[in-house]
DNA sequence: AAAATAACAGACCGATTGGTCTTAAAATAA
DNA sequence: TTATTTTAAGACCAATCGGTCTGTTATTTT
C-alpha cells in the first residue's frame, strides 16, 4: 500500500533504506558497511530499520537487487536509442564505459562485479546473486549478438557465448584497472581494442572508421 | 637475528604471522579478517602477535608485500624456463592462468587485484600499495615486450604500454569472472583470444599453430 | 651462573558490532 | 471518534572488534 498522489508515487521508507544502503554496500562492501552507516545515511534508528527488514542480510540482498536493476535499466535505456544491431552492439560497450564516466551508484564501478569480488569468499548468498547477475548480463549480450546474426549484419559463424564472455570480462577488467589507477587509460584502450575486434571479426561489413586504429 | 642451522633457515614467528595472515587477508579482505582469525591461524594470543606488530594495519601491509612478492616470484620462475622473447610473452599469459589452476595463496585469484578491489574505497594505504603493485606488473610485461622488439621478434610499431595494460586487464577480468562462475571457461576464452591476437599483431612471424582458432 | 632481553599469555579496556524488545506516536480502519 | 495497526525511537543485550598492559616464561648475552 504505497501512498500515491495523482501522478506521482512517494517512495516508501523501505525503498529509501534499500536505495541508500545500496550506495553504502557498493562503496564499502558487506562487512565494512555497518548498521551505523545505514542509520546515519537514512537518518533512522535501529527500530526504524528493523521494522522493515529482519536483518542486515536482507538489506544487503535487496540492495543488490536494486543495483542490479539499475544496471539493467541503463542497458535498456542506452539500447533504446540504437537502431541497428551494429549500433546496439557498440552501445553495449558504451554502457560499460559509463560505469566509469557516470557511475550508476556511489562507490563506482560495476556493482555486480563489486559484489562478486566482495562476496566470493565471505558471503555465499550474495555471491550466488552476483553470479546470476553476471549470467544475466551475459545473456543480454548474447541476445544482441544473435539478433545481429539473424539480421544478417554479423557473421554467422561467430561463437556467441565466447564473444559475450570475452567482451564482459575484458571491459570489467578494464573498469577495475581504471578505478585503481584513477584514470581511464586502460578502459579507453580496451574499448578501442574491442570495437576494432568487432569491426574486423563480427561485422560482415566493417565500418570504414575503424580501419585506422594505431593513433598513439 | 634469525636462528639458522647449517643449511636451513627456520622461519621467524613474525614471518609466520605474515604468511598465515596473507592467506586470510586474501580470502576475506581487510575488514572481514579479524585478529581472532589471525590468532586462530597462528595459534598465538594477542600478546604474541602484538609483540611483532604495532597494529592490524601493519600486518595487512606486510601481508600484501608478501603476496606481491610471491606473484613476482612466480613470474620469475615461469620466465626462467622460457628462452625466446616469444616464449616469454606466452609464459606471461600462463602465469595469469596459473592464478586459477594453482592459486598463489588461499582465497584464490590474483592477490594484487583482490587487494585493489577490497581497499579501493575503504583503505587508502592498501589501495596505494595495490596500485603500485599493478604498476609493477605492467612494467614487467612492458619490459618483456620491449625485449621482444629489440630482439627483432616483435613488430616495432606496437604500443607497448597499451598492449601491456590490455593484456593484464583482460586476463584479470577473466580471472575474476572464472572465480565467480566457478569454471575456467572465460579464462580459457581470453587466453585463446590474447594468444591469437599476439600471434597476429605482435609477432613478426606468426606461429602456424594459431591460425586455426575457431574450434568451438 | 647471573643479568638482561625478547617472546608470549591472558586479563582487561572502551567502542562497536548485529540484533531484540518495549513503548510511544502516527497513520489507518472501523 | 474510536479502535487498530503500522512506524519508529531508543534502551538494552551478548558478542566481538582492535588494542594495551602486566606478568611469566624462554632465550640470549655477559
Amino acid at each position: 500500500m504505497r501512498p500515491t498522489g495523482r501522478f506521482m508515487t512517494k517512495i516508501s521508507t523501505r525503498d529509501r533504506i534499500i536505495q541508500q544502503s545500496a550506495a553504502l554496500f557498493n562503496t564499502y562492501g558487506y562487512h565494512a558497511c555497518s548498521l551505523s552507516h545505514i542509520m546515519e545515511a537514512t537518518q533512522l534508528k535501529k527500530g526504524g530499520i528493523y521494522n522493515h527488514f529482519k536483518n542486515k542480510d536482507e538489506i544487503a540482498i535487496e540492495a543488490f537487487n536494486y543495483n542490479y536493476q539499475r544496471v539493467l535499466d541503463r542497458f535498456q535505456q542506452v539500447l533504446s536509442t540504437a537502431n541497428s544491431p551494429t549500433e546496439k552492439l557498440f552501445s553495449l560497450i558504451d554502457v560499460f564505459v559509463s560505469f566509469i564516466d557516470d557511475p550508476i551508484v556511489q562507490g563506482g564501478g560495476c556493482p555486480i562485479f563489486n559484489t562478486a569480488m566482495d562476496a566470493t569468499n565471505t558471503h555465499p548468498g550474495l555471491k550466488e546473486k552476483a553470479k546470476n547477475g553476471i549470467k544475466g548480463l551475459k545473456r543480454y549480450v548474447e541476445i544482441k549478438l544473435n539478433e545481429g546474426i539473424s539480421a544478417g549484419e554479423f557473421k554467422s559463424d561467430i561463437d556467441v557465448k565466447q564473444t559475450a564472455a570475452m567482451m564482459i570480462s575484458t571491459l570489467e577488467g578494464a573498469i577495475i584497472m581504471s578505478r585503481v589507477e584513477d584514470n581511464n587509460n586502460c578502459l579507453d584502450f580496451s574499448v578501442q581494442y574491442i570495437k576494432n575486434h568487432f569491426n574486423q571479426n563480427i561485422l560482415k561489413e566493417p565500418l570504414p572508421d575503424f580501419s585506422v586504429l594505431k593513433t598513439s
